[in-house]
DNA sequence: GCGGATCAC
DNA sequence: TATGGTGATCCGC
């Protein structure tokens, strides 16, 4: 909160110093001995960069105190609370998981740079054959980067599984051709290590993690380990085989070794293909328990997404493995943003992307250069103008134009800066930004006039580039504003039913129209990844679901906008659900969350939210999973599903005599492994006997759709879903509907909570205020602000005059 | 939309 | 020995 910006240039480094060090022996997160000794060395010597560091740990130290203080104030109820809430979502992933797992493999490669002198250009060659390769195994491949990709091979599984033997065999190159263009020593090394390549694909799995009951291995007729030959190798049908074969042939071809994950989705392939760095393998079998064990000591490090800083903070918690992330997620809602704990609660559940994100548009583009102190004002524009002209060639090169230029400064002391200025009409010479970029550059030199600017570091960015629709809507709104009758667009809206304010839409809100249905129609070619995907929809892998935000700001639109001009009346025609009184804006979002399917936040709301919310994701649920039951259930309906089941399930499990303990009832104790209740496989199920047995349920998935080569149209088959059984009471449970029946799960698996907290809730409100209960589970997730104790009275977020979905009312 | 921060590669 | 460049995202404002 105390941002300190004083800019007392002269004593900084002192200053600096000093606090660095006053904040050491204050020994707030005990750095390391050794390198605050050394970091002290650095700074005494003048090293304006450590002295820097220290000043960006010191910042972090200060997150964490204040992390901890809000800590301190967080009750026991809240947290009991926050543990209720967060169960619900575990149930909700965890079938994600299993809908995910079949046959998704993911395949990293980390060549050896050392084996190739890193030139650029080879390495990219390189890049280029090894690629070749990987689209032998799935065409639909996705390059991270030059040394990273993401395959599924599931379908290549599925066809391996009948190929003949010839068909996986390859022969060991006898050295012969890599005798061009390579120095001596390095043919020898990779002559050598050609020799032991069947020793080390044989042996690059410890015996200890080779798979047991692989289903690949245990369907397959024939023994799946390679069988070597004079100077050929014969590979196996199974995932594992089939990525050594991989891994074989890039070696061969390139002289790159590779590491791979196989998974059943990203993020874990991701930490599997470091596990066995820098040649070799590692695989987490496509089931609960496999995941769960890799997970449980996982620290938390590993995972992409968490970061130095991250680490930190977390560990301050007490949390270093995956498993304590999990154990304290009911805190970690309340201490941070939605998006984190959402995130969070993917890394310690193992779960991740399927889908092998086409990449997205681009949404910036920079160049920034490092230099030596730079301290004239006219030099600096000269640079500035150079760094320009070279960006708006590179901008030209991908024929890319924004409106929003970013400078970025860096001082000698490291401290950075960026200033931003967003204009109305795109721009793309060098003139036009740098005209942009110097009046930013301008402001920060006389600001601190009469000092000039030390930098070491300057930067200019390119952002805001207009997406395709908002192209088009330019050529329409120019050629609508032409035709007097501008039906060319009330043309685009004619599937909505649509009020009058339609004609005064702004142009922007009007081409979100055209390019829902563009948009929506190209991805049905049925993708069914985006129809079908029971787990929240991560478009890149890890990030946290955007159909999340999406609803977010979806409720936001509902509750804000009753009063705004630009309200409509709309017809989700996913849903089939009228949108009363909602923006266009929202209305799209709304029906593309349909689309997507649910996201596991929204079982955390249908807790604590609004009546409205609360169906907006029952209907998106009915929608997602069993896209031809999606009749015009209404709330009512639902509601009665919900107390009928809670009602049931709540005897149910006194009955039993069994109710878990809230806190050590979880994703990680195999306590209810056993259960197959409620799961979406997929397509490539029908691979793997093994899983497709287990499942009541059959949803598909269409992995190659989504790739930028022309999808193949494809007509999901769709099967009902059938009832779920609850792991807890073990009945069946007559609800389709996956956020009912996880909700059912919940109140099994906390009934005891449950009780105690209906029994606090009358006790404290005998008035039936469970209103402001219910509130304030909202206003803990959204605003952080406004989560502690007392803080929250009533939130604008809430639509008032409406019935709710409250925890009471749930249970009666 | 802006600016700082974090993260990955 | 001094400490990179590019791009993305999140959060709070």
């Amino acid at each position: 909160m105390h941002s300190t910006k004083e800019k007392n240039d002269n004593n900084k480094d002192d200053l600096l110093l000093r606090m660095g060090l006053n904040d050491n022996k204050a020994g707030m997160e005990g750095l390391d001995k050794e390198k605050i000794n050394k970091i002290i060395m650095e700074a005494t010597r003048g090293s304006k960069f450590y002295v820097n560091e220290l000043k960006k740990e010191k910042q972090v130290n200060q997150r964490i105190e204040n992390m901890m203080q809000q800590k301190a104030q967080i009750t026991s109820q809240q947290l009991r609370k926050a543990q209720l809430q967060s169960t619900s979502n575990y149930y909700a992933r965890r079938f994600g998981v299993r809908a995910a797992m079949p046959g998704f493999i993911a395949k990293r490669l980390c060549p050896q740079l050392t084996i190739v002198p890193p030139n650029f250009d080879k390495y990219q060659a390189v890049s280029r054959e090894v690629k070749e390769i990987l689209a032998d195994y799935d065409p639909n491949f996705m390059a991270m980067s030059l040394d990273e990709a993401y395959l599924n091979i599931t379908k290549h599984l599925q066809e391996r599984k009948n190929w003949p033997e010839d068909k996986r065999k390859y022969f060991i190159k006898t050295g012969n051709s890599l005798e061009n263009g390579k120095p001596g020593e390095e043919v020898n090394k990779v002559s050598e290590q050609e020799r032991y390549i069947p020793p080390l694909l044989f042996n690059d799995i410890p015996p200890d993690l080779h798979p047991q009951g692989n289903p690949f291995q245990a369907n397959s007729e024939e023994q799946n380990n390679p069988q070597i030959l004079q100077n050929a190798i014969v590979f196996g049908t199974s995932a594992e085989e089939a990525v050594k074969e991989i891994r074989f042939r890039i070696e061969q071809k390139t002289t790159l070794t590779a590491s791979a994950g196989i998974a059943p989705n990203t993020m874990l392939a991701k930490v599997c293909s470091d596990k066995n760095k820098p040649n070799g393998q590692y695989q987490i079998l496509p089931n609960r328990e496999a995941v769960m064990d890799f997970i449980k000591d996982l620290p938390i490090r590993k995972v992409s997404g968490i970061g130095k800083v991250t680490e930190k903070m977390l560990k301050a918690l007490g949390i270093i493995t995956c498993t304590e992330l999990y154990q304290q997620r009911a805190l970690l809602s309340l201490l941070f943003s939605e998006t984190s704990w959402h995130h969070f609660l993917h890394i310690s559940l193992g779960l991740g992307s399927t889908l092998l994100a086409r990449d997205g548009d681009r949404k910036s583009m920079s160049v920034e250069r490092t230099f030596s102190e730079m301290s004239k004002a006219d030099e600096q524009y000269s640079l500035c103008q150079e760094l320009c002209s070279e960006l708006a060639q590179d901008l030209q090169k991908e024929g890319l134009k924004g409106r929003t230029v970013t400078i970025k400064l860096k001082n000698v002391n490291f401290e950075v800066k960026t200033r931003a200025s967003t204009v109305s009409s795109v721009v793309s010479t060098a003139e036009e930004i740098f005209a942009i970029a110097k009046d930013l550059l301008r402001t920060e030199i006389d600001a601190d006039f009469p000092h000039p600017l030390r930098l070491r570091l300057m930067g200019v960015r390119l952002s805001s580039f207009p997406n395709e629709e908002d192209k088009k809507q330019q050529q329409r709104s120019i050629i609508g504003f032409l035709q007097a009758g501008n039906q060319a667009l009330s043309a685009t809206g004619h599937m909505l039913e649509k009020t009058d304010k339609d004609q005064f839409l702004k142009p922007l809100e009007m081409s979100q129209k055209k390019s829902f249905f563009d948009k929506k129609r190209s991805e049905r070619k049925w993708s069914q990844q985006d129809t079908f995907k029971c787990e929240a929809v991560d478009t890149q892998s890890l990030q946290t679901s955007d159909s999340f935000q999406v609803l977010k700001k979806m409720n936001e639109n509902l509750e804000t906008s009753e009063n705004s001009n630009k309200s409509q009346i709309f017809t989700c025609p996913i849903s089939f659900r009228e949108q009363g009184s909602i923006s266009l804006e929202g209305f799209n979002k709304q029906v593309d969350a349909c689309l997507d399917g649910p996201s596991i936040n929204e079982d955390h709301k249908m807790f604590s939210c609004s009546h409205a919310s609360s169906t907006e994701v029952n209907r998106k649920e009915n929608v997602h999973h069993s896209f031809s039951l999606h009749e015009k259930q209404d709330y009512e309906t639902h509601q009665k599903h919900s107390g009928i089941n809670s009602v049931d399930c709540a005897e149910l499990v006194e009955t039993k005599g069994n109710p878990p303990k809230a806190e050590s009832v979880g994703a990680l104790s195999d306590k209810h492994s056993k259960e197959e209740c409620a799961v979406f496989p997929r397509e490539s199920f029908n691979t793997e006997q093994h899983y497709q047995n287990s499942f009541s349920t059959v949803l598909l998935e269409d992995m190659g759709s989504s790739q930028q080569e022309s999808p193949q149209p494809y007509l999901p088959e769709v099967i009902i879903t059938q009832a779920l059984v609850c792991p807890i009471c073990n009945l069946e449970q007559k609800t389709s509907d996956l956020t009912l029946f996880n909700m059912h799960v919940d109140i099994c698996l906390n009934k005891d909570i449950i009780q105690e907290l209906r029994k606090d809730s009358l006790a404290n409100q005998p008035t039936k205020s469970t209103k402001s209960t219910d509130t304030s589970g909202q206003v803990q997730k959204t605003a952080r602000k406004t989560k502690r104790p007392g803080m929250y009275s009533s939130s604008k977020k809430v639509k008032p005059n409406r019935p709710r979905h409250t925890l009471d009312i749930f249970f009666k």
